[in-house]
DNA sequence: TGCAAATACTTTGCATGCAAATTAAAATGC
DNA sequence: GCATTTTAATTTGCATGCAAAGTATTTGCA
């Protein structure tokens, strides 16, 4: 068969697509009553692990564009959920501080992962556990 | 360990986040020798496949938003890739169809799966495979 | 027949992801 | 010491992903 390289059944590509926005539009309804936007939300998670950290460092925990991050903590300042402050031994440094409601948030989301776990009826834990290491090989064989 | 179900490093949807982003920045080099983005290329995948199909249809192989397929398929037409003409006996519909050019794309493509997959050292087909399978999952449990 | 409901798209507004250019500050090197 | 380079962020421009509203047709059904 030519060119069965190109179809799209074939693209491990398309899968990680769908499978990438499958996932971020089950995580909407549960994070609009957080009113917090996806990204905005693995941004919580990074700092309710570590609290006090540089954006670069924040970058590096998430994944998320340099240029992205700064309108998110703009947006997530807004909203009063962190504080970025200025770093004084390193002034090109800005330090990314959860606020108490910030803080407060995280009780809230607490039940968020068990909520959609519970849609997944064909994977079960020990599959789930298997795909997070074939994507981490497919991040690592990518990365720079 | 509290909260233990909140860090980042446990979440499916952080790994599926960073992997379907890896692998869309991995096409970016090779797309922009076609001067494709990458849903752009996964429009003409479908195409490549079956051509002179409905929007709708093409939207349903590609899982690409329909918004978003407006100004996809817009900006392919710019480019002289594609046609969207209007179906005769249901006005509502519209076919997208492959120009001449849209067609022979086709085989300055062909290459570029080959050399998307001899990126990964650590993945080989009985993996890949499996995670397409466990993908397909993932999409199908979170389907409406 | 005629009108409400369903379809197929398009449009609009907002939130990223990403590359490239820019700015500010610290580290290096001659 | 001072210019060059590197690092940390921000800004800008373009291309989606997505929800919601809007438009044009076609179906369904009373």
């Amino acid at each position: 068969m030519p060119f069965e390289q190109l179809k799209l059944k074939n693209q491990l590509c398309h899968r990680l697509y769908m499978a990438s926005n499958s996932i971020a539009r089950a995580y909407r309804e549960p994070l609009n009553e957080l009113n917090l936007t996806y990204p905005q939300y693995v941004v919580m998670m990074a700092l309710w692990e570590q609290d006090e950290i540089t954006i670069a460092e924040l970058i590096d925990k998430t994944a998320i564009d340099g240029g992205a991050m700064t309108q998110i903590l703009k947006k997530m300042s807004d909203k009063s959920l962190l504080a970025v402050i200025k770093d004084e031994q390193d002034k090109r440094k800005r330090l990314v501080q959860l606020t108490k409601h910030g803080q407060s948030l995280k009780l809230k989301a607490a039940d968020i992962p068990k909520n959609i776990l519970c849609k997944f009826d064909s994977v079960d834990a020990t599959q789930a556990k298997q795909l997070m290491q074939l994507l981490d090989l497919v991040v690592n064989d990518l990365a720079d």
